[in-house]
DNA sequence: CGGGGAATATTAGCCAGGCTAAGTTAGTTG
DNA sequence: CAACTAACTTAGCCTGGCTAATATTCCCCG
């Protein structure tokens, strides 16, 4: 029963959601909510177009304003535009939000590293080789 | 750099950002929210207390509550009560209820099991072992 | 017993984060 | 140059979290 695809299915969609409890539990109380922070770190290269940052986190484009508007007033982002475009509005890091993005993406792994420490040696062999094939669920 | 455990966080964190992703277009436009959909999902067996539903869900009792009254204006679960301790409440699914569950999990499924089809047997394989790895994550 | 604290739920009011619809401003094109 | 399209923003709604404030009911101890 366990190589059926149906049947696996069935498992992966049981510890998906065992995954996506801890990780609320990894975030809360964090100065920072999930979603912001992963537009934070979708802005460390660089200034990004309020579309594309949209288009990225799988969301509708006034969504994306409302959390741009939010780090904004927060003084972890701050607009600017493109000179050849004058429609298209961009969004940057400030340092402050550079120092933001630093400092709880270093809690997250902290954490997750604790996570993993609990692990034997072959548990994290094998997670770790199971890592590209999650990778590759959905990018059909 | 594949073994230590700080490395594999940063590895993890990023695939689970993405599967976070994945989860979130699995979910959308089906006619359960995935609280919902999870919340029916744990009155299958039979009625449950709300102080049980909240905290399967590491979520306040308060919060329980209102998804319970929504559920209910749905005609998905009746509240019912104790008759041993007048102060708990239950909740059970209703048939209307029960079938809405069959109904959405019986996509979700197949929504997995075809993602799973993609991949190899080895994939399969590389994955059905890692799941109890992923399971065992946060249980600390 | 009976009165007070603990347990169980609910309601109310707040915030984040989604969405669609509608409005604004700037390019583009027939 | 008028009309369409593109890029954003604003407004208004919903879900789903939270805490604080009630109600009820139970239980224990004096």
């Amino acid at each position: 029963m366990r190589d059926d695809p149906a049947g696996l299915a069935e498992q992966v969609s049981s510890v998906l959601r065992h995954l996506v409890l801890l990780l609320r539990r990894t975030v809360a109380g964090q100065p920072l909510t999930s979603q912001q922070y992963g537009v934070l770190g979708s802005l460390e290269p660089g200034p990004r177009r309020m579309t594309e940052l949209a288009e990225e986190h799988a969301v509708q484009l006034p969504t994306m304003t409302v959390q741009i508007n939010r780090l904004e007033d927060a003084g972890l982002v701050t607009r600017g535009g493109d000179p050849a475009d004058a429609r298209v509005r961009t969004a940057r890091l400030t340092d402050e939000g550079r120092e933001r993005l630093r400092a709880v993406r270093a809690a997250r792994i902290a954490h997750l590293t604790e996570e993993l420490a609990a692990l034997t040696d072959d548990e994290r062999a094998t997670l770790a080789a199971a890592l590209p094939v999650l990778a590759k669920l959905g990018r059909s």
